[in-house]
DNA sequence: AAAATATACCTTGACAGACGAGGTATATTG
DNA sequence: CAATATACCTCGTCTGTCAAGGTATATTTT
Protein backbone atom coordinates (compact mmCIF):
# COMPACT_ATOMS: atom_id res chain seq x y z
CA UNK A 1 0.00 0.00 0.00
CA UNK A 2 1.03 3.74 -0.76
CA UNK A 3 0.58 7.18 0.06
CA UNK A 4 -2.58 8.60 -1.43
CA UNK A 5 -2.23 11.77 -3.74
CA UNK A 6 -4.22 13.64 -1.34
CA UNK A 7 -2.90 13.01 1.43
CA UNK A 8 0.83 13.75 0.02
CA UNK A 9 -0.18 16.81 -1.32
CA UNK A 10 1.50 19.67 0.67
CA UNK A 11 4.23 17.64 1.72
CA UNK A 12 6.20 17.22 -1.25
CA UNK A 13 8.19 20.18 -1.18
CA UNK A 14 9.15 19.53 2.25
CA UNK A 15 10.24 15.78 1.39
CA UNK A 16 12.27 17.32 -1.25
CA UNK A 17 13.93 20.12 0.66
CA UNK A 18 14.53 17.56 3.52
CA UNK A 19 16.88 15.37 1.34
CA UNK A 20 18.33 18.26 -0.11
CA UNK A 21 19.68 18.99 3.64
CA UNK A 22 21.75 16.12 3.01
CA UNK A 23 23.27 16.61 -0.20
CA UNK A 24 22.78 18.47 -3.23
CA UNK A 25 21.14 15.59 -5.52
CA UNK A 26 19.21 15.50 -9.27
CA UNK A 27 15.73 14.85 -10.09
CA UNK A 28 16.12 11.64 -11.00
CA UNK A 29 18.17 10.36 -8.33
CA UNK A 30 15.87 12.02 -5.61
CA UNK A 31 13.09 10.41 -6.94
CA UNK A 32 14.92 6.84 -6.57
CA UNK A 33 15.88 7.85 -2.91
CA UNK A 34 12.55 8.84 -1.47
CA UNK A 35 10.84 5.28 -3.08
CA UNK A 36 14.17 3.12 -1.47
CA UNK A 37 13.68 5.32 2.32
CA UNK A 38 10.25 4.38 2.03
CA UNK A 39 10.26 1.18 0.88
CA UNK A 40 7.81 2.36 -2.08
CA UNK A 41 5.43 3.72 0.05
CA UNK A 42 6.16 7.20 -0.71
CA UNK A 43 6.66 7.85 -4.45
CA UNK A 44 6.72 11.44 -6.08
CA UNK A 45 5.84 10.95 -9.97
CA UNK A 46 8.01 12.64 -12.44
CA UNK A 47 5.44 15.28 -12.95
CA UNK A 48 4.88 16.04 -9.71
CA UNK A 49 8.83 16.75 -8.89
CA UNK A 50 9.70 18.63 -11.45
CA UNK A 51 6.25 21.41 -10.91
CA UNK A 52 7.65 21.02 -6.62
CA UNK A 53 10.70 21.88 -7.79
CA UNK A 54 9.39 25.07 -10.31
CA UNK A 55 8.00 26.33 -7.48
CA UNK A 56 10.99 25.84 -4.89
CA UNK A 57 13.06 27.75 -6.98
CA UNK A 58 10.33 30.33 -7.76
CA UNK A 59 10.54 30.68 -4.10
CA UNK A 60 14.16 30.75 -3.50
CA UNK A 61 14.13 27.77 -1.49
CA UNK A 62 16.32 25.89 -4.30
CA UNK A 63 19.30 26.53 -6.72
CA UNK A 64 19.99 24.24 -9.95
CA UNK A 65 23.30 23.80 -11.68
CA UNK A 66 24.41 21.50 -14.13
CA UNK A 67 26.76 18.85 -13.28
CA UNK A 68 29.79 18.15 -14.99
CA UNK A 69 29.26 14.53 -16.29
CA UNK A 70 31.28 13.77 -19.37
CA UNK A 71 29.43 10.57 -20.42
CA UNK A 72 25.86 9.71 -19.87
CA UNK A 73 22.97 11.83 -19.65
CA UNK A 74 23.06 15.26 -18.14
CA UNK A 75 22.29 15.76 -14.76
CA UNK A 76 20.27 18.88 -13.53
CA UNK A 77 21.31 19.52 -9.78
CA UNK A 78 19.41 21.40 -7.08
CA UNK A 79 20.64 22.50 -3.36
CA UNK A 80 19.14 24.04 -0.68
CA UNK A 81 19.10 27.95 -0.07
CA UNK A 82 19.33 29.39 2.93
CA UNK A 83 15.81 30.46 2.49
CA UNK A 84 14.95 27.04 1.51
CA UNK A 85 16.53 25.86 5.60
CA UNK A 86 14.20 28.54 7.34
CA UNK A 87 11.53 27.63 5.05
CA UNK A 88 11.68 23.79 5.42
CA UNK A 89 11.64 24.54 9.48
CA UNK A 90 8.47 26.18 9.15
CA UNK A 91 7.06 22.86 6.91
CA UNK A 92 8.39 20.69 9.76
CA UNK A 93 6.77 23.05 12.92
CA UNK A 94 3.63 22.51 10.25
CA UNK A 95 3.76 19.38 10.29
CA UNK A 96 4.43 18.30 13.65
CA UNK A 97 0.54 20.44 15.02
CA UNK A 98 -1.28 19.28 11.86
CA UNK A 99 -0.46 15.44 12.98
CA UNK A 100 -1.04 15.88 16.56
CA UNK A 101 -4.21 17.98 15.53
CA UNK A 102 -5.23 15.10 13.07
CA UNK A 103 -4.76 12.20 15.64
CA UNK A 104 -6.94 14.46 17.71
CA UNK A 105 -9.56 13.87 15.45
CA UNK A 106 -8.94 10.54 14.08
CA UNK A 107 -9.53 8.39 17.33
CA UNK B 1 -1.65 28.64 13.17
CA UNK B 2 -3.98 26.27 11.49
CA UNK B 3 -3.97 23.30 9.44
CA UNK B 4 -3.34 24.38 5.60
CA UNK B 5 -5.58 23.01 3.13
CA UNK B 6 -3.20 21.01 1.14
CA UNK B 7 -2.76 18.76 4.65
CA UNK B 8 -5.92 18.91 5.05
CA UNK B 9 -6.91 17.74 2.16
CA UNK B 10 -7.32 13.92 1.90
CA UNK B 11 -8.29 13.87 5.91
CA UNK B 12 -11.75 15.50 5.48
CA UNK B 13 -13.49 12.44 4.74
CA UNK B 14 -11.93 10.68 7.10
CA UNK B 15 -12.32 13.34 9.87
CA UNK B 16 -16.16 13.87 9.58
CA UNK B 17 -16.32 9.74 9.40
CA UNK B 18 -14.87 10.16 12.60
CA UNK B 19 -17.25 12.48 14.32
CA UNK B 20 -20.00 10.47 12.99
CA UNK B 21 -19.26 7.35 14.91
CA UNK B 22 -19.88 9.84 17.81
CA UNK B 23 -23.08 10.52 17.31
CA UNK B 24 -25.41 11.66 14.34
CA UNK B 25 -25.26 15.31 13.59
CA UNK B 26 -25.80 17.50 11.10
CA UNK B 27 -23.32 20.00 9.13
CA UNK B 28 -23.18 23.29 11.24
CA UNK B 29 -22.66 21.12 14.45
CA UNK B 30 -19.90 19.56 13.13
CA UNK B 31 -18.29 22.30 12.15
CA UNK B 32 -18.01 23.82 15.35
CA UNK B 33 -17.45 20.43 16.68
CA UNK B 34 -14.59 20.45 14.93
CA UNK B 35 -13.13 23.51 15.32
CA UNK B 36 -13.74 23.22 19.13
CA UNK B 37 -12.15 20.03 19.37
CA UNK B 38 -9.11 21.45 17.73
CA UNK B 39 -9.03 25.19 19.24
CA UNK B 40 -10.06 26.26 15.97
CA UNK B 41 -7.12 24.54 14.52
CA UNK B 42 -8.28 22.83 12.44
CA UNK B 43 -11.74 24.33 10.36
CA UNK B 44 -13.67 22.48 7.91
CA UNK B 45 -15.07 25.45 5.70
CA UNK B 46 -18.78 24.57 4.59
CA UNK B 47 -18.33 24.66 0.94
CA UNK B 48 -15.32 21.60 1.58
CA UNK B 49 -18.07 20.27 4.06
CA UNK B 50 -20.79 19.96 1.93
CA UNK B 51 -19.27 18.64 -0.97
CA UNK B 52 -17.81 15.87 1.07
CA UNK B 53 -20.49 15.16 2.64
CA UNK B 54 -22.03 14.46 -0.99
CA UNK B 55 -18.78 12.09 -2.19
CA UNK B 56 -19.65 10.67 1.53
CA UNK B 57 -23.18 9.64 0.74
CA UNK B 58 -22.66 8.79 -2.88
CA UNK B 59 -19.78 6.16 -1.44
CA UNK B 60 -22.89 4.72 0.86
CA UNK B 61 -20.52 5.62 3.82
CA UNK B 62 -23.29 8.11 5.36
CA UNK B 63 -26.94 8.32 5.09
CA UNK B 64 -28.96 11.81 5.65
CA UNK B 65 -32.16 12.46 7.52
CA UNK B 66 -33.77 16.06 8.37
CA UNK B 67 -34.83 16.81 11.84
CA UNK B 68 -38.10 16.92 13.53
CA UNK B 69 -37.46 20.47 14.74
CA UNK B 70 -40.69 21.97 15.12
CA UNK B 71 -38.78 25.97 15.62
CA UNK B 72 -35.69 26.90 14.04
CA UNK B 73 -33.90 26.31 11.19
CA UNK B 74 -34.18 22.56 9.81
CA UNK B 75 -31.39 20.63 10.36
CA UNK B 76 -30.04 17.46 8.04
CA UNK B 77 -28.46 14.91 9.95
CA UNK B 78 -26.03 12.73 9.04
CA UNK B 79 -25.24 8.83 9.66
CA UNK B 80 -22.53 6.38 9.61
CA UNK B 81 -23.51 3.60 7.69
CA UNK B 82 -21.79 -0.04 8.39
CA UNK B 83 -19.72 0.31 4.76
CA UNK B 84 -18.63 4.06 6.54
CA UNK B 85 -17.30 2.17 9.47
CA UNK B 86 -15.23 0.02 7.27
CA UNK B 87 -13.79 2.80 5.33
CA UNK B 88 -13.04 4.58 8.84
CA UNK B 89 -10.82 1.93 9.62
CA UNK B 90 -9.14 2.15 6.30
CA UNK B 91 -8.81 5.60 6.53
CA UNK B 92 -7.59 5.40 9.73
CA UNK B 93 -4.71 2.49 8.48
CA UNK B 94 -3.80 5.05 5.80
CA UNK B 95 -3.38 7.25 7.95
CA UNK B 96 -1.40 5.44 10.12
CA UNK B 97 0.85 4.70 7.59
CA UNK B 98 1.52 7.48 5.77
CA UNK B 99 2.29 9.64 9.26
CA UNK B 100 4.88 6.98 9.26
CA UNK B 101 6.30 7.58 6.51
CA UNK B 102 6.10 11.27 6.23
CA UNK B 103 7.97 11.27 9.63
CA UNK B 104 10.83 8.84 8.18
CA UNK B 105 11.08 11.57 5.38
CA UNK B 106 11.11 14.70 7.35
CA UNK B 107 14.07 14.27 9.51
C1' DA C 1 -39.45 48.39 15.11
C1' DA C 2 -35.32 48.03 12.55
C1' DA C 3 -30.74 46.32 12.21
C1' DA C 4 -27.42 43.10 13.31
C1' DT C 5 -25.97 38.60 14.54
C1' DA C 6 -26.46 33.64 15.01
C1' DT C 7 -28.27 29.46 13.36
C1' DA C 8 -28.94 26.50 9.46
C1' DC C 9 -28.99 25.12 4.67
C1' DC C 10 -26.96 25.29 -0.25
C1' DT C 11 -24.46 26.32 -5.15
C1' DT C 12 -21.18 28.13 -8.45
C1' DG C 13 -16.82 29.00 -10.28
C1' DA C 14 -11.87 29.69 -9.61
C1' DC C 15 -7.60 27.81 -8.23
C1' DA C 16 -3.70 24.82 -7.40
C1' DG C 17 -1.20 20.57 -6.94
C1' DA C 18 -0.76 15.62 -8.44
C1' DC C 19 -0.20 12.90 -12.32
C1' DG C 20 -1.06 10.26 -16.83
C1' DA C 21 0.63 10.47 -21.17
C1' DG C 22 3.56 11.97 -24.04
C1' DG C 23 8.17 13.71 -25.72
C1' DT C 24 13.79 14.06 -26.12
C1' DA C 25 18.58 12.14 -25.68
C1' DT C 26 22.44 9.04 -24.12
C1' DA C 27 24.36 4.56 -22.37
C1' DT C 28 24.16 -0.26 -21.46
C1' DT C 29 22.62 -4.97 -21.84
C1' DG C 30 20.70 -9.05 -23.92
C1' DC D 1 19.67 -3.99 -32.95
C1' DA D 2 16.03 -3.93 -29.81
C1' DA D 3 15.04 -3.26 -25.18
C1' DT D 4 15.92 -1.23 -20.86
C1' DA D 5 17.91 2.14 -17.77
C1' DT D 6 19.30 6.71 -16.98
C1' DA D 7 18.11 11.48 -17.29
C1' DC D 8 15.55 15.51 -18.64
C1' DC D 9 10.97 17.97 -19.69
C1' DT D 10 5.79 19.65 -20.97
C1' DC D 11 0.86 19.58 -21.59
C1' DG D 12 -3.66 18.82 -20.23
C1' DT D 13 -6.85 16.56 -17.03
C1' DC D 14 -8.71 15.70 -12.65
C1' DT D 15 -10.12 16.57 -7.99
C1' DG D 16 -10.63 18.71 -3.49
C1' DT D 17 -10.63 23.26 -1.18
C1' DC D 18 -12.67 27.55 -0.71
C1' DA D 19 -14.23 32.49 -1.62
C1' DA D 20 -18.27 34.45 -2.71
C1' DG D 21 -22.63 34.38 -3.18
C1' DG D 22 -27.58 32.95 -2.06
C1' DT D 23 -32.02 31.44 1.09
C1' DA D 24 -34.70 31.27 5.55
C1' DT D 25 -35.67 31.47 10.64
C1' DA D 26 -34.66 33.06 15.44
C1' DT D 27 -32.51 36.01 18.72
C1' DT D 28 -30.15 40.01 20.36
C1' DT D 29 -28.88 44.75 20.08
C1' DT D 30 -29.70 49.48 19.04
Amino acid sequence: MSITSDILRGHTEAIILSHLLEQDSYGYQINKDIMKKTDNRCELKEATLYSAFRRLEQAGYIRTYWGDETVGARRRYYSITQEGREAYQNYKRDWEEAKATIDQLLK
